[in-house]
DNA sequence: GACAGTTACATCAGGCATGAAGTAAGTAGG
DNA sequence: CCTACTTACTTCATGCCTGATGTAACTGTC
């Protein structure tokens, strides 16, 4: 390994956010030597991503000298594909979101036709936006396993015709800059972890019309032998008894705690709602029958989580995607998660939704690009 | 990090055990460059460790130059702590197991006095083994989490009395030695997986009088946040219906599928049961309602694992404790996890007994000092 | 028996992280 | 203004791992 995973970018980001301003600062933040800080900042200095920018206020000994991003050095664009929209934004290199917006993209199509297609969009997006700097990269979330390592999608049961296609192969012929994929829990929980203290072990669950989970163990994202671990949509619960669900099981949690399961248990109680969003926002009008399914989905989800939060004993639970809007769903899995843990477990467990809403996926997006492009830049720059 | 974990130690097993023969064998199995290997290779040598021994017969190249372990540099005890049984053992430094006896030792006692019963006792052993080399050190399983950088025992559900006692401390006291301790089932993880190959995720259940797992990801011995992963005896199965549990809750894991839980069962039933021991005697012994239980555990217990593999994707999943010597425990298991899993998550997973049998804790406790011992040897000879 | 080809091992230089020591630049108190 | 103490940052020597290169030793072939 070159050195930290996100490194670089923990930095920055702490940089940023004023949460370090000296090489002191940082070094006792991140937990590192003064010397090591001292090295890699001088490293971005050179580099061009940090400035120096006059000195800070004594307390009694050497003035520190100021830190700053270099917001002008660039930016990058991320995405985070969903089932019917693409949501695109830019980021600055400190990991700050500049810009977002959602735009329409159909997946159910010839994968090469959708890359294009997104291209497009992207470049669209990027002309009217007119961010500072140059386009240093862009990452893309899938909603669906991604083998990080070639490049491909692996397990794609919501983008039917998309097995094993080569989407960074693809996307770097549309765009003659650094690439990175990887799933959308994943990004999630790779986003979250930069922005949040080092070496953690947490767990982000991305309910929305699926269920997906990303998982930080130690500051790393682990992404299992086959890539695809933290998945818990095909866990058999009581409550969803013999439904059939898509992965040729029966009764798995996916039948009942996911926006689709929703939709569907909903239109049978004759609650007209085509969508998760929907479904959120009938909830939201305060409908009854909406607002106990999400509830109920949300017990659901929690009494899963409780397992793998005994089974590996995180130190955050974070909820994403878009059922994680609502504050019942949120309520229900805490109350869950609680009921059912072991109390060392959830002492000091942190349980609450992902930091950045539905940006979460970008940040992540954007971190996964961005640690490629300050190796590159601190690689070249020497 | 210093550098591998039980990477030195890894490097004599597969020395002691033929798996690798020369400095180029062990590169291509562990993975590593040849510098690597020759370096560390070299640093054993003058520790006295290592002993080259010969050349091997060339094909069509310079001979290798054969090494082989200096088994009469030491032996190290260790130990696995039972509810009411000690398992003492002597292993070599390459991870053999020299001797193994099992002592009574009753833990419901002053801590103190059962460490310096257990004192006695492995004085005893030593006395009568005869072990070649002198003592290195010694490492001690217990049955229930242990706080590893303090030495203490963290939440003794199977040892009252305990908590918070300083065993390492303690222990050091009767023993002029390096001591390491931690919990019984991270020790199996530990064992299984430094005789296994570098860099696997896997996970070992140990299903005795209680139950306990150990995790091993990515080759790491992962403890978790509060020094409490793994746990899944508390998780929530719909056989076990309002069950209460000794952990305040109901419907535990551990009151269905636990050898305790299956002694209480089969006495409901009229069954003469007085032990997890005389469970399984009974069963082995073909009496109907005692493999009917034993199976319906393994049952239990699969369920609950498919939750784990699903969302931890290991290499492999080992199964340890009494509960393991059934095959039709083992086999229900199975059964379990390949009906309830992805197919992606099974495909290639490899489940098993754990490779040592009873013996899987003392090669776990053993691999725990030896590394100690090695970095120490390592240190000072130079 | 010289030469090519192979295999095994050693050595070295470079990269990276880091503990320790050194330097820089302030405050506070007499 | 001089001394003592703080704080902030640099520099250096060291240790570890590793890719590249060098050396040793053997087989087989013409």
């Amino acid at each position: 390994m070159a050195q930290d995973p996100a490194g670089l970018l923990r930095l920055l980001w702490l940089v940023a956010h004023e949460h370090a301003v000296s090489r002191m600062d940082l070094a006792r933040v991140l937990g590192l030597p003064q010397s090591t800080v001292s090295v890699r900042t001088q490293a971005l200095i050179s580099a061009g991503v940090l400035v120096e920018a006059g000195e800070g206020s004594s307390a009694g000994g050497r003035r520190p000298k100021l830190l700053s991003v270099h917001a002008g050095f660039g930016h990058v664009w991320a995405a985070d594909v969903g089932s019917r929209h693409v949501r695109i934004g830019a980021l600055d290199i400190a990991g700050n979101l500049l810009h977002v917006t959602e735009r329409p993209l159909d997946i159910n199509r010839e994968p090469a036709q959708v890359v294009a297609a997104f291209a497009d969009t992207v470049r669209e997006v990027a002309a009217e936006a007119r961010c500072p700097g140059r386009q240093l990269g862009i990452g893309v979330a899938f909603p669906g396993p991604v083998d990080v390592g070639a490049g491909t999608i692996t397990l794609p049961s919501r983008m039917p015709g998309w097995r094993g296609f080569a989407v960074r192969d693809a996307l770097r012929e549309h765009f003659d800059l650094p690439v990175a994929v990887d799933n959308d829990a994943n990004l999630q929980a790779l986003g979250e972890s930069v922005a949040g203290p080092p070496g953690r072990t947490l767990l982000v669950v991305k309910a929305g019309t699926g269920i997906g989970s990303g998982l930080v163990v130690t500051g790393r994202l682990y992404r299992g032998r086959a890539g695809v671990a933290g998945d818990i949509s095909h866990v058999r619960v009581p409550a969803a008894g013999d439904r059939p669900c898509t992965c040729g099981n029966r009764g798995c949690l996916e039948t009942v705690a996911s926006g689709a399961a929703l939709v569907a248990q909903l239109r049978e109680q004759g609650v007209d709602v085509g969508s998760t969003a929907q479904v959120m926002a009938t909830a939201e009008d305060g409908h009854p029958d909406a607002t106990t399914a999400v509830r109920r989905a949300g017990l659901q989800l929690g009494e899963v989580l409780a397992t793998v939060v005994n089974f590996g004993n995180p130190d955050e639970v974070l909820l994403g995607g878009a059922l994680s809007g609502s504050e019942a769903f949120v309520a229900a899995v805490r109350g869950a998660l609680y009921e059912r843990c072991l109390p060392l477990a959830t002492r000091e467990l942190r349980i609450d939704r992902v930091r950045f809403g539905p940006d979460a996926g970008l940040y992540g997006a954007g971190a996964l690009v961005l640690d490629e492009v300050f190796d590159e830049a601190i690689r070249s720059g020497r």
